[in-house]
DNA sequence: TCTTAATTACGACATTATTCGTAGAAAGAC
DNA sequence: GTCTTTCTACGAATAATGTCGTAATTAAGA
Protein backbone atom coordinates (compact mmCIF):
# COMPACT_ATOMS: atom_id res chain seq x y z
CA UNK A 1 0.00 0.00 0.00
CA UNK A 2 2.33 2.81 -0.84
CA UNK A 3 0.53 6.59 -0.98
CA UNK A 4 -1.63 6.71 2.51
CA UNK A 5 -3.65 9.91 2.58
CA UNK A 6 -2.53 12.74 5.39
CA UNK A 7 -5.50 14.38 6.10
CA UNK A 8 -8.49 14.62 3.19
CA UNK A 9 -11.60 14.10 5.18
CA UNK A 10 -14.62 16.43 3.76
CA UNK A 11 -17.30 16.97 5.87
CA UNK A 12 -20.31 15.71 4.68
CA UNK A 13 -21.35 18.64 2.98
CA UNK A 14 -18.20 19.31 1.18
CA UNK A 15 -18.46 15.25 0.45
CA UNK A 16 -21.89 15.80 -1.19
CA UNK A 17 -19.99 18.36 -3.31
CA UNK A 18 -17.33 16.02 -4.12
CA UNK A 19 -19.80 13.94 -5.77
CA UNK A 20 -21.53 15.36 -7.77
CA UNK A 21 -18.12 16.86 -9.41
CA UNK A 22 -16.95 13.65 -9.76
CA UNK A 23 -20.13 12.44 -11.39
CA UNK A 24 -20.38 14.89 -14.13
CA UNK A 25 -17.01 16.76 -13.98
CA UNK A 26 -15.83 20.44 -13.21
CA UNK A 27 -18.70 22.87 -12.94
CA UNK A 28 -19.74 25.87 -11.55
CA UNK A 29 -21.21 26.91 -7.77
CA UNK A 30 -24.78 27.63 -9.74
CA UNK A 31 -24.82 23.88 -11.50
CA UNK A 32 -23.87 22.04 -8.63
CA UNK A 33 -26.28 24.37 -6.13
CA UNK A 34 -28.81 23.09 -9.16
CA UNK A 35 -28.03 19.71 -8.27
CA UNK A 36 -27.76 19.73 -4.61
CA UNK A 37 -31.13 21.25 -4.76
CA UNK A 38 -32.49 18.27 -6.49
CA UNK A 39 -32.49 16.48 -2.93
CA UNK A 40 -32.96 19.00 -0.75
CA UNK A 41 -33.18 23.13 -0.75
CA UNK A 42 -29.60 24.64 0.00
CA UNK A 43 -29.28 28.32 -0.79
CA UNK A 44 -27.43 29.68 -3.97
CA UNK A 45 -24.07 31.44 -0.82
CA UNK A 46 -24.25 28.35 1.14
CA UNK A 47 -22.74 26.42 -1.77
CA UNK A 48 -20.74 28.76 -2.77
CA UNK A 49 -19.44 29.16 0.75
CA UNK A 50 -18.77 25.49 0.94
CA UNK A 51 -16.94 25.30 -2.31
CA UNK A 52 -15.05 28.27 -1.12
CA UNK A 53 -14.09 26.43 2.18
CA UNK A 54 -12.76 23.60 0.31
CA UNK A 55 -10.56 25.70 -1.88
CA UNK A 56 -8.82 27.01 1.14
CA UNK A 57 -9.17 23.15 1.90
CA UNK A 58 -7.35 21.96 -1.02
CA UNK A 59 -10.22 19.57 -1.56
CA UNK A 60 -10.99 21.54 -4.96
CA UNK A 61 -9.42 24.14 -7.23
CA UNK A 62 -10.97 26.31 -9.22
CA UNK A 63 -10.37 27.91 -12.87
CA UNK A 64 -11.08 31.79 -12.19
CA UNK A 65 -10.23 32.78 -16.07
CA UNK A 66 -13.94 33.71 -16.91
CA UNK A 67 -16.42 35.45 -14.08
CA UNK A 68 -17.87 32.05 -13.19
CA UNK A 69 -15.71 30.28 -11.90
CA UNK A 70 -15.04 26.63 -12.70
CA UNK A 71 -14.84 23.91 -10.24
CA UNK A 72 -12.62 20.81 -10.47
CA UNK A 73 -12.38 17.87 -7.74
CA UNK A 74 -8.48 17.64 -6.30
CA UNK A 75 -8.84 14.75 -4.68
CA UNK A 76 -9.74 10.94 -5.85
CA UNK A 77 -12.75 9.34 -5.42
CA UNK A 78 -11.47 6.36 -4.16
CA UNK A 79 -8.87 7.65 -1.95
CA UNK A 80 -11.43 9.46 -0.11
CA UNK A 81 -13.90 6.76 0.01
CA UNK A 82 -11.08 4.57 1.63
CA UNK A 83 -9.65 7.53 3.76
CA UNK A 84 -13.40 7.77 5.18
CA UNK A 85 -14.05 4.03 5.27
CA UNK A 86 -11.06 3.67 7.93
CA UNK A 87 -12.07 6.27 10.04
CA UNK A 88 -15.22 4.57 9.60
CA UNK A 89 -14.37 1.25 10.45
CA UNK A 90 -11.82 2.24 13.53
CA UNK A 91 -14.68 4.42 15.09
CA UNK A 92 -17.77 1.71 14.65
CA UNK A 93 -15.98 -0.94 14.63
CA UNK A 94 -13.15 -0.75 16.42
CA UNK A 95 -11.02 -1.56 13.29
CA UNK A 96 -12.14 -4.94 12.76
CA UNK A 97 -12.79 -4.56 8.76
CA UNK A 98 -14.08 -8.44 8.45
CA UNK A 99 -17.07 -7.64 11.03
CA UNK A 100 -18.13 -4.33 9.02
CA UNK A 101 -17.94 -6.27 5.54
CA UNK A 102 -20.04 -9.37 7.05
CA UNK A 103 -22.85 -6.85 8.16
CA UNK A 104 -22.76 -4.90 4.69
CA UNK A 105 -23.31 -7.95 3.15
CA UNK A 106 -26.08 -9.78 5.33
CA UNK A 107 -27.85 -6.09 4.13
CA UNK A 108 -27.04 -6.33 0.57
CA UNK A 109 -29.35 -8.02 -2.15
CA UNK A 110 -26.39 -8.55 -4.75
CA UNK A 111 -26.90 -9.89 -8.16
CA UNK A 112 -24.77 -12.97 -9.99
CA UNK A 113 -22.30 -10.86 -11.12
CA UNK A 114 -21.65 -9.14 -7.91
CA UNK A 115 -20.98 -12.25 -5.98
CA UNK A 116 -18.39 -14.06 -8.87
CA UNK A 117 -16.63 -10.88 -8.08
CA UNK A 118 -16.34 -11.20 -4.86
CA UNK A 119 -15.72 -14.77 -5.17
CA UNK A 120 -12.97 -13.67 -7.42
CA UNK A 121 -11.45 -11.58 -4.67
CA UNK A 122 -11.67 -13.76 -1.86
CA UNK A 123 -9.84 -16.29 -4.18
CA UNK A 124 -7.04 -13.22 -4.77
CA UNK A 125 -6.81 -12.64 -1.15
CA UNK A 126 -6.56 -16.50 -0.09
CA UNK A 127 -3.44 -17.21 -2.68
CA UNK A 128 -1.69 -13.70 -1.10
CA UNK A 129 -1.57 -15.21 2.41
CA UNK A 130 0.40 -18.32 1.60
CA UNK B 1 -35.79 -7.63 8.19
CA UNK B 2 -37.93 -7.41 11.29
CA UNK B 3 -36.68 -4.29 13.49
CA UNK B 4 -35.59 -1.25 11.66
CA UNK B 5 -34.00 1.38 13.56
CA UNK B 6 -35.87 4.61 13.63
CA UNK B 7 -33.07 6.61 15.41
CA UNK B 8 -30.65 5.68 16.98
CA UNK B 9 -27.51 7.75 16.10
CA UNK B 10 -24.96 8.30 18.77
CA UNK B 11 -22.46 11.15 18.37
CA UNK B 12 -18.49 10.24 18.32
CA UNK B 13 -18.13 10.61 21.56
CA UNK B 14 -21.34 8.67 22.99
CA UNK B 15 -20.36 5.91 20.55
CA UNK B 16 -16.97 5.66 21.99
CA UNK B 17 -18.68 5.30 25.46
CA UNK B 18 -21.31 3.14 24.09
CA UNK B 19 -18.35 0.86 23.27
CA UNK B 20 -17.37 0.54 26.28
CA UNK B 21 -20.42 -0.08 28.37
CA UNK B 22 -20.72 -2.79 25.80
CA UNK B 23 -17.27 -4.34 26.18
CA UNK B 24 -17.35 -4.11 30.09
CA UNK B 25 -21.11 -4.35 31.18
CA UNK B 26 -22.54 -1.77 33.12
CA UNK B 27 -20.61 0.80 34.69
CA UNK B 28 -20.23 4.00 36.85
CA UNK B 29 -19.33 7.57 35.02
CA UNK B 30 -15.84 7.03 36.91
CA UNK B 31 -14.72 3.86 35.20
CA UNK B 32 -16.38 4.64 32.21
CA UNK B 33 -13.91 8.05 32.28
CA UNK B 34 -10.57 6.18 33.24
CA UNK B 35 -10.76 3.49 30.23
CA UNK B 36 -11.57 6.54 28.30
CA UNK B 37 -8.53 8.15 29.32
CA UNK B 38 -6.25 5.01 28.59
CA UNK B 39 -7.16 6.09 24.73
CA UNK B 40 -6.24 10.16 25.67
CA UNK B 41 -7.31 12.18 27.54
CA UNK B 42 -10.83 13.51 29.14
CA UNK B 43 -12.17 15.68 32.20
CA UNK B 44 -14.46 13.75 34.72
CA UNK B 45 -17.24 15.82 34.15
CA UNK B 46 -16.83 15.86 30.29
CA UNK B 47 -17.94 12.54 30.94
CA UNK B 48 -20.53 12.70 32.86
CA UNK B 49 -22.06 15.53 31.18
CA UNK B 50 -22.13 13.25 27.78
CA UNK B 51 -23.68 10.62 29.93
CA UNK B 52 -26.24 12.31 31.43
CA UNK B 53 -27.15 13.07 27.62
CA UNK B 54 -27.53 9.93 26.67
CA UNK B 55 -29.99 9.13 29.62
CA UNK B 56 -32.04 11.92 28.10
CA UNK B 57 -31.10 10.65 24.45
CA UNK B 58 -32.48 6.78 25.69
CA UNK B 59 -28.88 5.64 24.73
CA UNK B 60 -28.37 4.15 28.05
CA UNK B 61 -30.44 3.86 31.60
CA UNK B 62 -29.11 4.40 34.79
CA UNK B 63 -29.47 2.80 38.08
CA UNK B 64 -29.30 5.58 40.68
CA UNK B 65 -29.91 3.54 43.51
CA UNK B 66 -26.66 3.82 45.34
CA UNK B 67 -24.90 7.67 45.24
CA UNK B 68 -22.76 6.18 42.41
CA UNK B 69 -25.02 5.58 39.48
CA UNK B 70 -24.63 2.40 36.99
CA UNK B 71 -25.19 3.49 33.85
CA UNK B 72 -26.48 0.35 31.23
CA UNK B 73 -26.26 0.51 27.51
CA UNK B 74 -30.17 0.70 26.13
CA UNK B 75 -29.27 0.10 22.40
CA UNK B 76 -27.90 -3.13 21.14
CA UNK B 77 -24.71 -3.13 19.54
CA UNK B 78 -25.38 -4.54 16.42
CA UNK B 79 -28.15 -2.37 15.74
CA UNK B 80 -25.90 0.60 16.57
CA UNK B 81 -23.63 -0.31 13.93
CA UNK B 82 -26.21 -1.29 11.47
CA UNK B 83 -27.91 2.26 11.34
CA UNK B 84 -24.10 4.00 11.55
CA UNK B 85 -22.98 1.35 8.53
CA UNK B 86 -26.89 1.98 6.42
CA UNK B 87 -25.73 6.04 6.82
CA UNK B 88 -22.17 5.34 6.07
CA UNK B 89 -23.23 3.88 2.81
CA UNK B 90 -25.70 6.29 2.18
CA UNK B 91 -23.58 8.91 2.35
CA UNK B 92 -20.29 7.77 1.15
CA UNK B 93 -21.31 5.42 -1.34
CA UNK B 94 -23.80 6.42 -2.56
CA UNK B 95 -26.33 3.57 -1.26
CA UNK B 96 -24.02 1.09 -2.88
CA UNK B 97 -22.82 -1.68 -0.24
CA UNK B 98 -21.25 -3.68 -2.70
CA UNK B 99 -18.47 -0.63 -3.43
CA UNK B 100 -18.00 -0.53 0.02
CA UNK B 101 -17.47 -4.44 0.48
CA UNK B 102 -14.96 -4.96 -2.09
CA UNK B 103 -12.98 -1.89 -1.00
CA UNK B 104 -13.14 -2.81 2.75
CA UNK B 105 -11.53 -6.49 1.72
CA UNK B 106 -9.10 -4.63 -0.54
CA UNK B 107 -8.11 -3.09 2.59
CA UNK B 108 -8.20 -6.27 4.83
CA UNK B 109 -5.40 -8.82 5.96
CA UNK B 110 -7.93 -12.03 6.30
CA UNK B 111 -7.26 -15.14 8.23
CA UNK B 112 -8.55 -18.68 6.63
CA UNK B 113 -11.01 -18.80 8.69
CA UNK B 114 -12.71 -15.62 8.42
CA UNK B 115 -12.45 -16.07 4.32
CA UNK B 116 -14.43 -19.59 4.51
CA UNK B 117 -16.64 -17.92 6.47
CA UNK B 118 -16.91 -14.79 3.76
CA UNK B 119 -17.26 -17.76 1.48
CA UNK B 120 -19.97 -19.14 2.93
CA UNK B 121 -21.69 -16.31 4.09
CA UNK B 122 -21.77 -15.52 -0.39
CA UNK B 123 -23.16 -19.32 -0.57
CA UNK B 124 -25.88 -18.23 1.39
CA UNK B 125 -26.77 -15.05 -0.49
CA UNK B 126 -26.60 -17.02 -3.71
CA UNK B 127 -29.00 -19.44 -2.43
CA UNK B 128 -31.43 -16.56 -1.53
CA UNK B 129 -31.23 -15.14 -5.15
CA UNK B 130 -32.74 -18.26 -6.57
C1' DT C 1 -19.33 16.37 64.92
C1' DC C 2 -16.26 18.20 61.57
C1' DT C 3 -13.56 17.66 57.64
C1' DT C 4 -12.44 15.67 53.44
C1' DA C 5 -13.35 13.28 49.24
C1' DA C 6 -16.35 11.78 45.67
C1' DT C 7 -20.41 12.42 43.12
C1' DT C 8 -24.22 14.68 40.49
C1' DA C 9 -26.35 18.76 38.42
C1' DC C 10 -26.08 22.74 35.90
C1' DG C 11 -24.62 26.37 33.16
C1' DA C 12 -21.29 28.60 30.36
C1' DC C 13 -17.77 28.57 26.88
C1' DA C 14 -15.19 26.71 22.70
C1' DT C 15 -15.08 24.69 18.42
C1' DT C 16 -16.69 23.19 14.16
C1' DA C 17 -20.01 23.01 10.51
C1' DT C 18 -23.68 25.02 8.22
C1' DT C 19 -26.56 28.71 6.62
C1' DC C 20 -27.56 32.96 4.70
C1' DG C 21 -27.78 38.23 4.06
C1' DT C 22 -25.62 41.99 1.98
C1' DA C 23 -22.36 44.47 -0.77
C1' DG C 24 -19.89 45.17 -4.72
C1' DA C 25 -17.98 43.78 -9.23
C1' DA C 26 -18.81 42.06 -13.82
C1' DA C 27 -21.53 40.97 -17.78
C1' DG C 28 -25.28 41.39 -20.76
C1' DA C 29 -29.87 43.46 -22.53
C1' DC C 30 -31.89 47.21 -24.28
C1' DG D 1 -24.92 54.43 -21.08
C1' DT D 2 -28.30 52.63 -17.84
C1' DC D 3 -30.68 48.93 -15.86
C1' DT D 4 -30.96 44.24 -14.55
C1' DT D 5 -29.10 39.97 -13.61
C1' DT D 6 -25.46 37.00 -12.09
C1' DC D 7 -21.61 36.26 -9.80
C1' DT D 8 -17.96 36.41 -5.90
C1' DA D 9 -16.47 37.86 -1.32
C1' DC D 10 -17.19 38.45 3.29
C1' DG D 11 -18.99 38.49 7.70
C1' DA D 12 -22.30 37.21 10.87
C1' DA D 13 -25.98 34.12 12.81
C1' DT D 14 -27.19 29.50 14.04
C1' DA D 15 -26.74 24.80 15.51
C1' DA D 16 -24.53 20.79 17.18
C1' DT D 17 -20.99 18.83 19.82
C1' DG D 18 -17.63 18.66 23.20
C1' DT D 19 -15.36 20.76 27.20
C1' DC D 20 -15.02 22.11 31.77
C1' DG D 21 -15.71 25.06 36.12
C1' DT D 22 -18.47 25.57 40.08
C1' DA D 23 -21.94 24.56 43.42
C1' DA D 24 -24.63 21.47 45.99
C1' DT D 25 -25.13 16.88 47.90
C1' DT D 26 -23.83 12.72 49.89
C1' DA D 27 -20.84 9.51 52.07
C1' DA D 28 -17.14 8.27 54.81
C1' DG D 29 -13.41 8.85 58.09
C1' DA D 30 -10.94 11.06 61.96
Amino acid sequence: MLSKNKKNSPTESELEILQILWETGPNSVRFVNEKLNDKREVGYTTTLKIMQIMTAKGLVTRDTESRTHIYHPAVKEQETQNSLLDSFIAKTYRGSAMRLVMQALGQEDATAEELAELRQLIDKMENKNK
